[in-house]
RNA sequence: GGCGGCAUAGCUCAGUUGGUUAGAGCAUCGGAAUCAUAAUCCGAGUGUCCGGGGUUCGAGUCCCUGUGCCGCUACCA
């Protein structure tokens, strides 16, 4: 019997889980570990919060709370979001323990000696404001290649040629709007190329993997491997365990998956057998099990891997990497900066957390992104949950209860119907161990309540409501044969449904946690107790609230945002603003920039000139919209050549991420009025 | 514009390496039944498998092309 660890990718603790993460990373692990549970297979379920990085350090200043603050709060609510849904880990730790730094920084130490991490000095903008090392996006300034203004630090749009950051001409910070100094700083660099040979190697032995997770690796390797930089210049993380590399952290996404290994041990320390961690990690026949959402594959099927490969320990590689697709909502991307979200605390006030397992296992995007829909939600709940499933037990049940005191036992022999519609199910029952296997949740759920219906179907055509007159034992019989239905999806079902199947085996008297070897077992008789409905129906007004609360959440949000005040940048003298010549505008032509999204060619009158320019409005002006429009113009710009025309003029327009406004004067003033 | 993905019933989705009359659930319509949470069961459909072309004895499936949508990315003086 192998042994199997069974990860999910390591929530970001710097916000709540929502029904997006639970539907691609976390259930479809639950269930899977819960699967090789019910087949009594050795399996550790791992996870923890993944607590560095800089929107957790931008998120602590901007609160005037430590780094620490904000993790410990989302570890904690993510952690109930867990509980809430019966996702149930064996250890769910968090990157920001020592335990963690001290493997993470052996890896490092590792990679170094053994010629995988080399440094260069290079050096790089310092913000004195900020007291802070600039990343390379985080200045811009003008291109040295071409001379345009407004190059960001790694490349020039303008040119498309890729720039030395510190050689950019009056650069600019991005975060406090100085003008950074240069210094030397220090980085190292992973070498993922060295390992190409070898990760080619390992891949193909993986021809069993989903063919999305292959298809994005091979497109990946194809495009080469190019060495990455794995340390940040930033006071939130683990340190590089390097005398000289003072005030250096490791970057986030080098030690995040080494908290695999780490959330391992502390379990084994948790344990009481310390060195219990190894019997999985270091054993060659361990079965690594990452599940995941598409956006982490290349991590976990190239990084991570080099990391391993290139380390002394003899860990085991990742056996599979099952990444699912993503769960959309009502029609539209799940976003958290638009509070388009259903997040799991809140789902969890509501409704049982069981019904969203239910639910996004039943519609798991395994194969393509799919869509969450409240409505499908309740008739999901309600014609399959309650009328197929729930209702066939409450029929059995009551009817036993009613003629027979609950009490079900084995009749000696089976009429030819009972033994056929057992055996169907049975049959099914293997079905269903396939798909769990494969990790299809989707399928595995439409088989279980194939058994359910078959179950209503064989009670209806025994008709017991009339035998019952004339034949009793023949109502035994088909009382018995629906309750080994029962007793049948009650065990399959447990990885979908765990509680609510536990409290239909305590209906059935059926004392022992389910596993699949007891769908070979005889616990009878039973005797049926304390029967009562397990599923209840969702309403139409809870649905309405969930989704008006939906809308007002979005909308909130939006309004929020509005309220947001951004640092001013900083002050400047009169002279300069003297110097800008800005003017009302007259838009004479207007057409869309070929092969651009967003870029509108213009023609403007400046007040009997005409000028030519090039302006980044198209995505919310048509040409014909902006035509004859007197605009506020930005004329003594640096003229510029984009898509091969000169821009001479700026239009001066309003961004608030949501919408694009082009200014315009409040009252008619003659074209190339000036501004001041 | 570049790269990648997707397009199947009114809705949400399955369709394995090409192989008979293309499926499921829900919704709709008709019927049966009355044990049960008005739940259940039986029956009936409905499809230019996005358009066009090609390969093949045979294409929802493979190739080319067009259209539309999604993601990443580029363009914003």
């Amino acid at each position: 019997m192998s042994k199997y660890i069974v990860t999910s990718a390591l929530p970001y603790a710097n916000g709540k889980l929502h029904i997006g993460h639970v539907a691609g990373a976390y259930l479809p692990a639950d269930i899977f570990v819960r699967y090789l549970r019910l087949k009594e297979e050795d399996v550790i379920y791992i996870c923890g919060t993944d607590e560095h990085g800089a929107p957790i350090s931008i998120k602590a200043e901007k609160e005037g709370v430590s780094p620490q603050v904000i993790v410990d709060r989302y570890h904690k609510s993510i952690k109930e979001s867990f509980d809430g849904l019966n996702i149930n880990f064996d250890n769910f730790s968090g990157t920001s323990r020592k335990p963690h730094y001290d493997l993470s920084q052996q890896f490092f130490t590792e990679l170094l000696e053994n010629g995988y991490i080399t440094s260069k000095i290079t050096q790089q903008f310092y913000d004195e404001a900020e007291s802070r090392f600039l990343p390379d996006r985080y200045v811009e300034g003008t291109c040295p290649h071409c001379g345009a203004a407004g190059a960001r630090g790694d490349q020039c749009d303008a040119c498309g040629k890729l720039i030395d950051s510190i050689t950019l001409i009056n650069p600019i910070s991005k975060v406090s709007g100085s003008t950074p100094v240069i210094k030397d700083t220090k980085q190292w660099y992973l070498e993922l190329p060295k390992f190409t040979d070898q990760l080619k190697e390992w891949l193909d032995s993986k021809s069993y993997w989903k063919e999305n997770v292959r298809n994005f690796i091979l497109s990946w390797l194809n495009e080469g491997l190019i060495e990455r930089a794995i340390t940040r210049d930033i006071n939130w993380g683990v340190p590089v365990p390097l005398e000289e590399a003072e005030g250096k952290v490791l970057y986030v996404w080098f030690d995040a998956p080494i908290g695999y290994i780490s959330s391992t041990i502390e379990w084994a320390q948790k344990q009481g057998k310390a060195d219990l961690w190894k019997d999985y990690w270091l054993d060659k026949e361990t079965k690594l099990i990452h599940f995941i959402g598409k956006d982490n594959i290349p991590f976990h099927t190239i990084m991570w891997p080099s990391f391993v490969m290139g380390q002394n320990e003899n860990y085991v590689l990742p056996h599979d990497v099952p990444a699912n697709e993503y769960l959309n909502l009502e029609g539209e991307k799940i976003s958290t900066s638009r509070n388009w979200a259903i997040w799991v605390d809140e789902f969890i006030k509501y409704f049982d957390g069981e019904y969203l397992r239910y639910v996004l296992a039943v519609n798991a995007p395994e194969k393509q992104d799919n869509d969450f829909l409240w409505k499908d939600f309740q008739n999901k709940i309600n014609t399959e949950l309650n009328n197929v499933l729930g209702n066939l037990a409450n029929r059995v049940f009551s009817f036993s209860k009613k003629h027979f005191q609950g009490l079900v036992e084995k009749p000696a022999t089976l009429s030819d119907s009972s033994q056929a519609a057992l055996k169907q199910a049975n049959d099914l029952t293997q079905d269903i161990d396939n798909c769990y296997q494969s990790y299809q949740v989707r399928k595995a759920v439409k088989t279980i309540m194939d058994i359910a219906r078959l179950g209503n179907r064989y009670f209806d055509e025994r008709e017991p409501w009339k035998a019952i007159k004339e034949d009793k034992t023949s109502v035994q019989e088909t009382i018995y044969t629906c309750c080994e239905i029962l007793r049948i999806i009650s065990v399959v079902m447990t990885p979908i449904l765990p509680n609510f199947m536990s409290q239909l085996r305590g209906i059935m008297g059926l004392r022992k946690p389910a596993s699949w070897s007891q769908l070979a077992s005889d616990p009878y008789p039973i005797q049926l107790d304390n029967i009562k409905r397990i599923f209840q129906k969702v309403e139409d007004n809870q649905i309405e609230e969930q989704l008006k609360l939906l809308q007002e959440n979005a909308q909130a949000n939006k309004e929020a945002e509005k309220v947001n005040f951004k640092e001013l940048k900083p002050e400047i003298e009169f002279d300069d603003f003297m110097k800008l010549d800005i003017r009302i505008a007259k838009i004479l032509t207007a057409e869309k920039v070929k092969k651009t999204d967003k870029l509108l060619q213009i023609t403007a009158d400046i007040g009997g000139k005409k000028i030519e320019l090039i302006a980044g409005l198209a995505k919310a002006y048509q040409p014909e919209d902006i035509i004859n429009k007197k605009v506020v113009m930005l004329l003594n710009l640096k003229p510029r050549k984009i898509k091969g025309v000169l821009s001479q003029g700026m239009i001066l327009a309003a961004d608030d991420g949501q919408n694009l406004s082009v200014l315009l004067a409040d009252k008619d003033v003659k074209t190339g009025a000036e501004i001041g």
